[in-house]
RNA sequence: CGGGGCGUAGCGCAGCCUGGUUAGCGUGCAUGCCUUGGGCGCAUGAGGUCGGGAGUUCAAAUCUCCCCGCCCCGACCA
C-alpha cells in the first residue's frame, strides 16, 4: 500500500475528549472516528488490525471444532419473551418496532437466537456436541459509553456457544474453550490473566474472565501472590480467619449519644475508637424482604456475595424510608441490637468483642456490643470485598490486586436457556434431555484497544507483530529524489512479492512528519531510505519495539526481513 | 437518571464576566519560494448558520429562557 493512496488521517494534537491512551492513539493514528456516542467508524488501519484479531480467533475456534455462523443482528421480541429477558434486560436492550408494529431489538448477545436455531435443528444425541460461533456487531445501549471503542455501544464481538449432552461434556467444551482463549490472547501478544468471575445476569454455574493487565482497566482483579488463584473483585473469596481467642472480657452494653455522627469516620473520630472496632450495618431490600448485612468498619460489603449467599433474584441497598421503617432511625444509626430482620455477618466479625454499632435511634450508638449476647446472627459468611493482603481462600497467602480490561468471558450456562426455550435432544434410550450449554465471548475491538493500552510509548503505538496493520513501513527521506524513490519502490515490490505486508510512505512530506507518523502508527519495522546510507549501498532498519537501528545492505534487505519474521 | 463542565474554521483554543469596528490565535488545508534524517522557514489564500430556537436590546458569540449534542463524576449494568 502506498501511503499517498491510503486513508490514514493522522492527528498531531490529542483530541480533547479522549481520556485514555488507547483512545487518543487510535484517533491520532487515524484508526477510528466517532459518529455518535459509543458509535465508531473503523478506518482502513483499524480494519486491518481488527482483521488480524479475527483471523487469530477464527483459527483457534476452528482448531477446537467450532463452526462459524452469522446470526441476525435484528431479533424479534418473541424469543426474548420466551427466555424471560425481554422484561429482565432493561434499557440496555435497544428496542424498536417495524412497519407492522411488531417488536424487535438490536442483538446485545445471541443466546436466544442460537438456542432457537439449535432446538429446531438438533434432535438427537448423535448431533452433539456442537460448537457454533460468529463474529458480529452487537449493540448494547450502555448508560455511559466511554474510552472510545473500549466501552462502546456498538461493538464487534466474537461469541461462541457450545451444546453438549451432559454436564461432563459441557465441562469438556468449557475446558477446550478456556485453552483456545489462552492461545488467542497469547498470540495477540497480551499480558493477561484468567480469573474466576460471577455469572451475573447471564446466569449459569461458573465462569472465567480474561483480563488484560493495564492500569487504565475498569475492573479490579485479585490474585494470589503464591498459588494460581485469581478472581475479579466482586467474586474474590477470602479465607475465613481462625477462631479468635476470647481473652478479653465482655463489657456491659452501653448507649452513647453521637449527635450527627453518621459515617465511620465521624463516629471513630468522635468516640476515639479505631474503625475495625466498629460494625457497619447495612440494610438491603431483597425479594425475600429486608435483610441486614454486617461488616467491620474498615471493610466494604460485597453485594454480589451477599446476593449469592441469600440466593435471591433482587438485592439493593434500602432507601431511607425502608431504613427508617426497619431500624426506627434515620440512615447512619442502624445497628444489629434489637433488629427484627435476618442478620448476616461477615466472617471477620466472628468472635469480635465489645464492638461499636449504631443504636437504631437518631444520634445514638451502642458500645460493647457482643453476639450472641446482644443480637443474633443467622449466618457468618464471606460477604465483604477483598482487600490487598487478605488471605487467599485456597492457600492463605496474601492476595494482590491489579487493574484489568475484560477482553473475554466464558460461561458454563448449564440448561438455563435450553430449559426456557425448550432445547432438547433424544438420548440413546429415546428419552428427552435438555441440551447443556456454554457461551463464550471476546470483545474484538476491546482486544485491540487493550493491546494498545499495553503496547505504546510516548511516541505512539507499538503493535505486537501479530496485530500490526502492516509488517514493514518503508520511508524514503525524499520522494522526489529518483535514487531514493527507486530503491524504496524496489524494496517495496520485492517484499510485497514475498507476502510481506508493506506500507510505503511515498508522500511528499518533510522527513520529520514521516518519522513522527511512523512512530505513531506503530508498525514493527521501519526501513529508512536516505541518501546518507544509500551512498554506502545500505538502508536503515529500525525496530519499533526496541528502538534498535541497524544498517543493512540494499541487496540483502529481502532476506534480512524474511529472517526476522521467521524468528517471530 | 442525579451532579458538574463544554459547544466559536478539520483539530486545539482565546474572546463572553463588563453587549458596540470586518470574530481572533495556533495548527492543519491550498498555492508559490525555500528547505530536506525527527511535526523547518517566508509569503499569499481559502475556510465560520459563534450548536439550534425564542426572548431582552438601537445593537447579542457575549445577557435570559427552552431544546439539542458532547465530556467528566456518580448511580445503574453484561
Amino acid at each position: 500500500m502506498l501511503f499517498s493512496n491510503a486513508l490514514i488521517p493522522t492527528l498531531k494534537e490529542i483530541p480533547a475528549d479522549a481520556e485514555i491512551v488507547s483512545h487518543q492513539l487510535m484517533l491520532r493514528a487515524g484508526m477510528i472516528r466517532k459518529l455518535a456516542t459509543g458509535i465508531y467508524s473503523y478506518l482502513p488501519l483499524a480494519q486491518r488490525v481488527l482483521q488480524k484479531v479475527k483471523t487469530i480467533i477464527r483459527e483457534e475456534m476452528n482448531r477446537i471444532g467450532g463452526q462459524e455462523v452469522t446470526l441476525p443482528a435484528v431479533q424479534p421480541s418473541e424469543i426474548w419473551e420466551e427466555s424471560g429477558r425481554w422484561e429482565l434486560y432493561g434499557k440496555e436492550l435497544l428496542r424498536f418496532t417495524d412497519r407492522h408494529n411488531r417488536n424487535f431489538c438490536l442483538g446485545p448477545t445471541h443466546e436466544e437466537v442460537i438456542t432457537d436455531l439449535v432446538r429446531r435443528e438438533v434432535k438427537s444425541y448423535r448431533e452433539l456436541p456442537l460448537t457454533l460461533y460468529q463474529i458480529q456487531t452487537k449493540f448494547r445501549d450502555e448508560i455511559r459509553p466511554r474510552f472510545g471503542i473500549m466501552r462502546a455501544r456498538e461493538f464487534v464481538m466474537k461469541d461462541a456457544y457450545s451444546f453438549d449432552r451432559d454436564e461432563a461434556g459441557a465441562e469438556e467444551s468449557y475446558r477446550k474453550m478456556y485453552q483456545a482463549y489462552t492461545r488467542i490472547f497469547e498470540r495477540c501478544g497480551l499480558e493477561f490473566r484468567a480469573v474466576e468471575a460471577d455469572t451475573g445476569s447471564i446466569g449459569g454455574s461458573f465462569s472465567h474472565e480474561f483480563m488484560v493487565l493495564a492500569d487504565s482497566g475498569e475492573d479490579v482483579i485479585v490474585y494470589c501472590s503464591s498459588c494460581g488463584y485469581g478472581a475479579n473483585l466482586e467474586k474474590a473469596e477470602i479465607k475465613p480467619p481462625d477462631a479468635p481467642s476470647r481473652n478479653e472480657t465482655l463489657k456491659k452494653l452501653e448507649r452513647v449519644s453521637t449527635p450527627g455522627k453518621k459515617t465511620i469516620e465521624e463516629v471513630t473520630g468522635f468516640l476515639g475508637v479505631p474503625p475495625h472496632d466498629l460494625i457497619k450495618t447495612l440494610i438491603f431490600e431483597t425479594d425475600q424482604g429486608p435483610v441486614a448485612g454486617l461488616v467491620r468498619g474498615d471493610h466494604e460489603i460485597n453485594e454480589v456475595k451477599l446476593k449469592n449467599l441469600l440466593n435471591c433474584e433482587y438485592l439493593a441497598l434500602a432507601d431511607d424510608g425502608t431504613v427508617e421503617k426497619v431500624t426506627g432511625s434515620p440512615r447512619g444509626f442502624a445497628g444489629p441490637v434489637g433488629l427484627r430482620i435476618p442478620i448476616y455477618a461477615d466472617n471477620s466479625l466472628r468472635g469480635c468483642l465489645n464492638m461499636v454499632t449504631g443504636g437504631n435511634e437518631q444520634d445514638t450508638h451502642c458500645k460493647n456490643v457482643n453476639t450472641p449476647r446482644d443480637y443474633t446472627v443467622i449466618r457468618f459468611a464471606d460477604i465483604r470485598t477483598a482487600l490487598e493482603d487478605d488471605p487467599c481462600v485456597r492457600c492463605g497467602n496474601q492476595l494482590r490486586m491489579r487493574r484489568g480490561i475484560e477482553v473475554g468471558h466464558i460461561f458454563k450456562l448449564g440448561i438455563k436457556y435450553s430449559k426456557s426455550l425448550h432445547a432438547t435432544y433424544l438420548d440413546r434410550d429415546g428419552k428427552e434431555n435438555f441440551i447443556v450449554m456454554g457461551c463464550y465471548g471476546i470483545g474484538v475491538g476491546r482486544t485491540v484497544a487493550a493491546a494498545i493500552e499495553q503496547h505504546h510509548d510516548k511516541d505512539g503505538i507499538v503493535f505486537p507483530h501479530t496485530l500490526a496493520p502492516y509488517h514493514v513501513l518503508i520511508l524514503p527521506i525524499e520522494i522526489n529524489d529518483d535514487d531514493l524513490r527507486n530503491v524504496a519502490f524496489r524494496i517495496y515490490n520485492q517484499l510485497g512479492a514475498e507476502g510481506v505486508e508493506v506500507l510505503l510512505d511515498d508522500r511528499d512530506e518533510r522527513p520529520g512528519i514521516k518519522f513522527k507518523d511512523a512512530d505513531l502508527l506503530g508498525i514493527p519495522l521501519r526501513i529508512t531510505v536516505g541518501r546518507r546510507t544509500l551512498a554506502q549501498g545500505k538502508v536503515e532498519v529500525k525496530y519499533r519495539t526496541s528502538g534498535t537501528v541497524e544498517l543493512v545492505d540494499c541487496e540483502k534487505i529481502g532476506t534480512h526481513i524474511k529472517n526476522h519474521f521467521s524468528n517471530c
